[in-house]
DNA sequence: TTGAAGTATCTCGAGTTCAAGATAAAATCA
DNA sequence: TGATTTTATCTTGAACTCGAGATACTTCAA
């Protein structure tokens, strides 16, 4: 019997895919193909879960992202589209309708810019800025629930590998 | 100075998003944000260079997945939309836009099933088959590439970690 | 055998995303 | 100054997704 960890492991849904190919195609190497398989099926549940934190206050994660990006940016918790879009993963298009979304939610006005007319500043508004208060305690406590399910050596590891990682695509 | 591997890594995009809500929140204990951004923005980065190689077939991942089941399930690569469902995380409605779309593009036929009129087997089709050979072999050499970033230490580690944080939801 | 419950798939409408390009203003430079 | 380039945002159209519910067939139980 063997005693180490990984090979103890129950098998899952990716190994059963990974047994699939290897008798299908024993010509491929498919082992990445598990780590793989195993980020996107997580950060898909992750995603979900994080999801329903968020529609608890008539949110989306797109719509907290630019929420919490003017929040965290300080007073006066304005930042133009530009400024939203360098600090998520979206294209401008995308960012447009997110605005559009939030200012018809009375949540976000868009301000004429003084000093530049091509470009406007997203504001939070007192009723933007009350809810993102609120998700936003209420996003980090989840976060904490979340995490929870792993040990602190595994979340450390986790952190520090995905880290590394990122770093080889920013 | 600080000889810890962590510690002396360059602040991320992450880190800074994590700075500010400590400034602008300090009663929020914000460290699992930083494991979560990081999952979320490098599944996102990955997931990209994946559909990079799809696309070079007219594929996307979507269209892969339900082409690279049928493959993997064996001859006769048949399988009903029920079966399909299972291997993936998306919804029947969806399902059926997918095989919809496969069916346009000549890659897969649906079947009436004998044994029960309520289903149907999705089949591949000969071109469906060919394309799916050559797609898979290069995705699988792309994933090789993207995992030759890590260590083999930290594939290893990041991939039972993830292995184990699936096993609380599925 | 017939009515109820269960199963398999599809339809529909709304929301989100992207890529490509349009629009408008500002900056640069000859 | 006037033309060109660059910058900032928005528009458009196509693709993908979901949730809710419709449809059609099968199974079960009396």
């Amino acid at each position: 019997m063997n005693s180490t960890y990984q090979k103890t492991m129950d098998e899952d849904h990716v190994d059963r895919i990974l047994a699939q190919w290897r008798r299908e195609r024993p010509d491929l190497d498919v082992e990445p193909m598990g780590l793989f398989g195993r980020l996107a099926r997580l950060s898909t549940y992750l995603g979900r879960e994080v999801e329903k934190t968020f529609s608890e206050f008539g949110l989306s994660s797109a719509s907290f992202d630019v929420l919490a990006a003017l929040r965290r940016s300080g007073k006066p918790y304005r930042l133009s589209p530009g400024d939203l879009l360098a600090t998520t993963m979206i294209t401008s298009g995308t960012m447009t309708n997110r605005i559009d979304q939030l200012e018809k939610a009375g949540l976000v006005e868009r301000l004429t810019n003084p000093e530049d007319r091509r470009s406007v500043l997203i504001a939070l508004k007192p009723e933007g800025l009350a809810l993102v208060e609120r998700a936003v305690t209420a996003h980090v406590a989840n976060q904490h629930r979340l995490t929870a399910l792993l040990e602190p050596e595994e979340r450390a590891a986790l952190d520090r590998i995905a880290k590394k990682y990122l770093a080889a695509f920013e």
